[in-house]
RNA sequence: GGGUGUUUAGCUCAGUUGGUUUAGAGCGCUACCUUGACAGGGUAGAGGUCGGGGGUUCGAAUCCCUCAACACCCACCA
């Protein structure tokens, strides 16, 4: 069969991708064999694949591919996240679009619209990992939103109520006025804005004496309820108890005094607004303020803004600036760089507002999860520099505001009967809830027309963080079979951005639901940057498709580009260069196979010593290679293990084995050497798999006529077997006098066609390989003396040995001279440094036995190399 | 403002508890090679006073101090 000469990946990934499938390769059941499971980090179901995603799910796949190749249990767990705010936010957008309002549906409506588009968009993501090779057993996948993993949120929402950790609180917090929701501290960015300090004239009562204040936000004045002073502060000290008159209202409030206020900012003078400000609302409740809210939930003024009733806030501001001017009460406007929150999604600036929310207690969940990773070890956190930023945050947790004025999500289960704060219960569905109800109130006349149930839905990483137990349905079913098997699972693979909103979560839900963690290790890659170390997003644009990466370079290729980058926990500058390096050492791999399937095999023929030698050799140096590849793994430097495979294959396979093994131009090759040079590719292919796993599979498959349940994916990863060390080291010494001939021919412009004589004054005792220095080095004849005297030609020296290559090429002594003078400077300083520390007494007498050992070998060694090196250039 | 981390070849990064030659890899670069696996290839080579300064030590890229640049996280003084 013709083999073409370029490797088209095209043709085979779906090909592939679709044999596994049909033969149930990543369908995984309890058995007797010893599982490994992953969860996947599940993507925004209508989200579509970018880097980042593509960097932590190659990696996943990986470990995935080869624990099943190590005969574990392999189970990779794929699902999509409702994400609410992403996904409502896009709904939204959409039916704008359209011409269709939020605000002119009702809940049930707008629920249909956003379920329409999930069921359009939401497998999307999903068909790309699959064009990425990810062996998921997709017969389990979940969305946070399939009924039963509600039933499960609900149930732990009903059980922490249960245990007192829920509870409602009249809290402020940021609201998004675009999205008309709230958001957690986690979702709210701070931009540096260029803003103005407004000095505003507040009016002393009974007094011609005016107070001076500095606001960023003047149209708040209108919700003030006092004044703040610093009770030291002498400038001010003689209006303690008076009033002032707020500006453009006919309120006036009183003048309070706390240390809160930093005397050195603005005029040391500050306006409270409990309703607007977090700290305004303490010292409000400290002082037992008033608290007037000026804002309508889109962020125009409400009732109590008088006269600027329905102006949006920033409209407000300016009018308001400007009545102050008329009025002669803003003395001055002074620039001002300061730092605004916005929407994380929609851009809009977070208003503070205080709302009635539901909390859940977190300090108590908290503690299993700092002792699990920080104290017992029982999760491993890679790499280690994120358990710092891990304890800071754990031990200073705050309580996690669960509730979001969102439709898309899983609605509170929480029921109102009554006007009362109290008058709710808590229940999983309405009859339950009837039936809570009457009971709490003592009136068993109460109807399902009494109840009303939260209009607010729960926080997406409330159901994210039951994703390693509900993904198995453990929480309503903690004894059942597949979590008793699966769980815990073994890693978590996932970008460290979201280290605190979903994986110190996943920690705790796991100690708190299963007395047990959810995973033994933790993977944090880094963040996919472009070449300039920017952040790769969508608002930048400088994020590469995905899908055309993988139509452009094949996936395999797109896969080793990434890996060969990707340092564990530092972010990952991605290059596209990257894949074309992936795409050449497919190519690489593809054409080594062309190579040996070309040869025409002969029976009855003997190998020859040089083949043998090789075959030999590259034995013992794959089984050193994997078994620092194998050690890679344990440590998650997939990185690393890419790259000595890399190395394996191309360099050592294709450069020196494939080249020493290979018969003359038209020769047939022995079959004993064929099949060698087959089984060593077969466990090259092997190792590649998880890395590569479509191309593998491709020539597995070429090579021989296999049965599905001989493919590669299910193939046995090699064990590490003892080798021949010095087996390993002599061939070093033979590719570094074949490194020293080819670089002699170099110099010198000896073609490489051109057989040469080799002199080597006497045979040392690891002088083996001599039939690789022959082929490889283009050598006619070896002779083990010393060279005529009168035979012109040139020298070189690997380690202490001394080569002497006739050739006629060889004209210029003066430049022999200045190579044998510059080789004996180097080896002089050398030697100096050596003697240096070895006439030190003090490292004599102090360093180990063995350092020193090594430093009298480095010096004698020198020295027998001076004393050659000047014997050299007597001779000239 | 508080914290964490980074800084090694043109680029991206290793460097495993301080001691194996006077620091490594991949890519890139330079020169030469090419009808016979692969130019998406081969061979060889050049390239770094390990961010600056100070200290500990017989010995420092590695430990300590300090300065600088950069990155990220946390808080949010109106």
């Amino acid at each position: 069969m013709e083999i073409p000469s370029k490797f088209d990946a095209k043709g085979i990934e779906s090909k592939w991708y679709s044999y596994w499938q049909k033969n149930n390769f990543f369908k995984s059941s309890p058995d007797e064999r010893e599982p490994y499971t992953i969860v996947i980090p599940p993507p925004n179901v209508t989200g579509i694949l970018h880097m980042g995603h593509m960097l932590n799910n190659s990696l996943q796949d990986i470990i995935v591919r080869r624990a099943r190749m190590r005969d574990f249990n392999a189970c990779w767990v794929p699902g999509t996240d409702h994400a609410s705010i992403a996904t409502e936010a896009k709904v939204v957008a959409k039916l704008k679009s359209e011409g269709i309002e939020k605000s002119d549906l009702t809940r049930e409506e707008f629920l249909k619209h956003a379920w329409d588009w999930t069921e359009e968009y939401g497998g999307v993501i999903l068909e790309q990992l699959k064009k990425l090779g990810c062996s998921c057993d997709w017969d389990r996948t979940k969305f946070t939103l399939d009924p039963e993993m509600t039933a499960s949120v609900l149930q732990v929402f009903e059980q922490l109520h249960n245990d007192g950790l829920i509870y409602r609180g009249y809290r402020m917090v940021n609201w998004d006025p675009e999205a008309q929701t709230t958001l957690s501290d986690e979702e709210v960015l701070y931009e540096e804005k260029n803003g103005n300090l407004y000095h505003i004239v507040y009016p002393v009562v009974d007094s011609d004496e005016r107070v001076i204040i500095a606001t960023t936000r003047p149209e708040t004045l209108l919700g003030d309820t006092a004044i703040c002073i610093h009770p030291e502060d002498e400038r001010y000290t003689h209006l303690k108890g008076k009033k002032v008159s707020v500006p453009l209202t006919n309120r006036t409030i009183p003048i309070i005094e706390d240390d809160y206020v930093a005397m050195d900012f603005g005029t040391g003078c500050l306006k409270v607004t409990p309703a607007h400000d977090q700290n305004d609302k303490l010292l409000g409740e400290k002082h037992q303020l008033e608290v007037i809210n000026i804002f309508n939930p889109d962020g125009s003024l409400n009732e109590n803004g008088g006269s600027y009733e329905n102006l949006d806030r920033f409209k407000a501001r300016k009018i308001i600036v400007k009545d102050l001017e008329a009025q002669q009460l803003l003395v001055k406007t002074e620039p001002h760089r300061h730092k605004v929150g916005v929407s994380e999604r929609t851009k809009a600036v977070i208003e503070p507002r205080l709302l009635d929310q539901w909390f859940l207690k977190m300090e108590e969940l908290a503690r299993p999860a700092i002792d699990g990773v920080l104290n017992s070890k029982d999760i491993e956190l890679l790499p280690e520099k994120f358990k710092n930023t891990y304890r800071h945050w754990m031990e200073n947790i705050r309580d996690w505001n669960i509730s979001r004025q969102l439709w898309w999500g899983q609605r509170i289960p929480a029921y109102y009967y009554g006007k009362g704060k109290d008058d709710y219960v808590v229940a999983l569905d309405e009859v339950k809830a009837l039936e809570k109800a009457r009971s709490k109130s003592g009136n068993a006349s109460l109807t399902m027309d009494n109840l009303r149930q939260d209009e607010d839905v729960l926080d997406t990483w409330f159901s994210s963080w039951l994703w390693p137990i509900s993904v198995f349905d453990g929480i309503r079913y903690p004894e059942n079979e597949e979590i008793q098997y699966y769980y815990p699972t073994q890693d978590l693979v996932t970008g460290p951005d979201i280290l605190f909103f979903w994986v110190a979560r996943m920690i705790m839900s796991g100690y708190a639901f299963r007395d047990e963690k959810p995973f033994s290790k933790v993977y944090l890659t880094g963040l996919v940057r472009d070449k300039k170390g920017r952040k790769m997003s969508k608002q930048l644009g400088n994020s590469p498709d995905a899908l055309k990466l993988i139509k452009d370079y094949g996936a395999d290729a797109v896969r080793v580009g990434l890996m060969l980058s990707s340092a564990a926990g530092n972010d990952l500058l991605f290059d596209e260069t990257l894949c074309q390096q992936g795409k050449n050492f497919a190519n690489k791999i593809w054409n080594a196979y062309r190579l040996i399937e070309g040869w025409e095999i002969k029976e009855d023929l003997q190998a020859p010593n040089v083949a043998s030698e090789a075959l030999e050799w590259y034995e013992s140096h794959f089984e050193k290679t994997l078994a620092w590849v194998d050690e890679n793994f344990e440590k998650y430097r997939i990185s690393d293990a890419l790259m000595s495979i890399y190395k394996l294959v191309w360099e050592d396979f294709c450069s020196w084995l494939l080249e020493l093994i290979k018969p003359e131009y038209g020769e047939p090759i022995d079959r004993q050497s064929y099949n060698k040079v087959i089984a060593l590719f077969e466990k090259n292919l092997r190792i590649l798999h998880p890395f590569m796993p479509f191309l593998t599979e491709e020539i597995w498959h070429y090579i021989a006529d296999r049965k599905p349940e001989e493919a590669l994916t299910i193939a046995a990863w090699p064990k590490v077997h003892t080798y021949d060390k010095k087996c390993i080291s002599d061939f070093e010494l033979a590719q570094q006098i074949i490194g020293g001939i080819r670089n002699f021919r170099k110099e010198k412009n000896i073609s490489p066609k051109e057989q040469i004589s080799l002199y080597l004054n006497s045979k040392p005792a690891n002088f083996n390989y001599e039939s690789a220095i022959v082929k490889l080095g283009g050598v006619s004849e070896m002779y083990y003396s010393i060279p005529p005297k009168d035979l012109a030609g040139g020298s070189f020296r690997i380690n202490n040995l001394e080569f002497f290559i006739p050739t006629n090429a060889v004209e210029d002594p003066k430049e022999e001279k200045e190579k044998l003078i510059s080789e004996l400077k180097y080896t002089k300083g050398f030697l100096a440094s050596v003697e240096k520390k070895l006439s030190n007494d003090r490292f004599v007498s102090n360093a180990p036995e063995k350092v020193i050992e090594l430093e009298r070998k480095k010096a004698a060694d020198a020295n027998e190399k001076i004393i050659l090196l000047l014997k050299n250039l007597e001779s000239l």
